[in-house]
DNA sequence: TTGAAAGCGCTAACAA
DNA sequence: TTGTTAGCGCTTTCAA
């Protein structure tokens, strides 16, 4: 590998100074000579000198990167909360670094280990499918290092989350529907286990019962909310006696492929069967009719998330007092789902 | 912050052992007592002992981190890529610090120096769309750290670079729109400085040459393949005179918006126009008629990538030979650019 | 404004 | 199989 590398100590010795005012010079200490400084900047570049991070961070015991446990890396809501986080991360020098736990708890603990060997200053979390016991966090509760749930949330404890209301999102889509006449609308949801689905489980329920209509559980299905669900979900559709003639799905992809399926075999959207779906992915844009969604602020709520956390670490706002941040989302109404003439 | 931390030595001092005995057991030293490293282990467990990384580093000069620098993080071709990658390293015990460059040469300069700063132990880029100088990469090879350049890479250099063949891809795509009946084929393409839109249009251009057709440079327009860079197209495309049979599209989303475009304004798809796009992205099989395009292995690609650059650092397999790694791409035909009856 | 010196926690060469 | 010991490169307290 290469040649040796320089060191503050080379760079003192072949300026006559000790390293200590090297050091100094490199990290702007206000105690220090304006031309010793520049003549260090200087040298150092011509020695094509580089911090030692490591040297550094053992010595201050602090790291300036944050870990971060998604679900999934490929999705197009978490690429874009991705986006925003990195984006932050990188204007405040800090580091980022990514893992996924594919949907599995037990991969999740091993990322939540590593992560916690390689000394993050602090943890962002979305939760995956399957999460129940939450063990492997308590050991950065203990340390002090912050943590924070984005999306797929932990109820109940003692960190900071940022989520939409899901709840109240939910309500307003299947709100929608009924207002556009549906009277019989299904659902289709993900593990109940995470907080998003069992809230906007809840919030369909509450639009249900709000406008007098039965909620019928057999009209309430779980999958894991991929196409692969969505194309299976239209077969279960249309064997459901009566049809429903509204469905509300928890997520995009999931409710465009279910659309493409009953078009398929000859159902008329929306006038058979209205659909809203959630996230507002690009295909709810492209699939026809388009899909009424709500609009989540992925990108918004990575940097929020990232911001958040950093201000707490330089001990600007501390989290303590903050439990919950919750963002705007928005129901955004397109064809799939309207019946009059008015759109 | 918490507590002090457990360090090797309080385990030492606590077992009447050496701090090199606990460092053996801790990381399966061969020559060590299966009965101490048990007693090691457990012990360190029950202190809520965790490696210090940076000492470790420090001391064995590795950081067991590789860099990424893409262009964004929030595209579905980036993203799947990025998954796979994820995956390897993590199943390698190997960490990614991802950065995106947002397509600004800059930025990718900046996001280069952080990260050889961090001492990654070797770099993973995928150029940004106005990347001219390369200068901010020497630092990586003179020192020795293994450079790996994946789908937009630099042409004539000593690394190594994992690709698909473009050139071909888009040949068989045009050669396609032509075998259809296409006669006058227009072409979307990028930023020309990035291999992947040039090889594309030299692809387009060998098509129509192969099949006796003229090339015309007022039928390729260069745009940042963005969907409002699709929906622009279509304007554009409807002022040509005459109006091109068919079009190849370097990117799907573009391909998409553009088409969706069309379609308002009155056009038939693919009678009229004949579309072709590129990267299967979901949007693809989506959009009405379904979108024609070269399936591009994105997972495999990331997987593949980090695969390689490990196997290097662990001297399994050097890179010093290998310039080029090419993987398969595959032309997917759909509705969108098929006249015949047979599909 | 600068310097001396200690030590962050770990690993590896050498010794026992 | 285990122990001793010397740093890896940096920051920081204390002293000058």
């Amino acid at each position: 590998m290469g040649k040796k590398e320089t060191t503050i100590y080379d760079i003192a010795r072949q300026l006559n100074l000790s390293p200590a005012t090297v050091s100094r010079a490199l990290h702007d200490h206000p105690a220090i000579n304006r031309n010793t400084k520049v003549l260090i900047t200087q040298k150092a570049k011509e020695m094509g000198y580089r911090t030692n991070t490591f040297a550094r961070n053992l010595r201050r015991q602090r790291t300036n990167t944050l870990g971060v446990i998604v679900p999934r890396l490929n999705s197009y809501f978490m690429s874009t909360v991705l986006a925003g986080m990195e984006k932050v991360a990188n204007e405040a020098a800090y580091n980022l670094i990514i893992t996924q736990s594919l949907e599995s708890a037990q991969k999740e603990i091993a990322n939540a280990k590593t992560l916690f060997n390689s000394r993050v200053d602090g943890l962002l979390v979305s939760l995956a499918y399957d999460t129940e016991e939450t063990e492997h966090f308590e050991t950065y509760v203990k340390k002090g290092i912050p943590l924070l749930f984005f999306d797929r949330v932990l109820a109940h404890k003692q960190c900071t989350s940022i989520v939409i209301n899901n709840e109240e999102a939910a309500f307003e889509a299947v709100t929608h529907l009924i207002a556009q006449g549906c009277r019989r609308v299904a659902h289709l949801t993900g593990d109940l286990r995470r907080n998003v689905y069992a809230e906007r489980l809840a919030g369909y329920r509450r639009a249900l019962t709000a406008h007098g209509l039965p909620y019928d559980e057999t009209l309430v299905r779980t999958t894991d909310l991929s196409p692969e669900a969505g194309t299976e979900a239209a077969a279960w559709l249309q064997h459901l006696a009566p049809m429903p003639d509204g469905v509300f799905v928890a997520n995009d992809s999931c409710a465009v492929s279910c659309i493409i399926a009953l078009k398929q075999a000859g159902v008329q959207i929306p006038e058979q069967i209205a659909f809203a779906g959630f996230n507002n992915d690009p295909v709810s844009r492209v699939v026809e009719p388009n899909l009424t969604t709500v609009h989540y602020p992925g990108q918004q709520m990575g940097e929020i998330a990232v911001k958040t956390l950093i201000n707490h670490l330089n001990g600007k706002e501390s989290l303590d007092a903050t439990n919950t941040i919750i963002l705007r989302s928005e129901l955004i109404a397109r064809a799939s789902s309207c019946r009059g003439k008015s759109l």
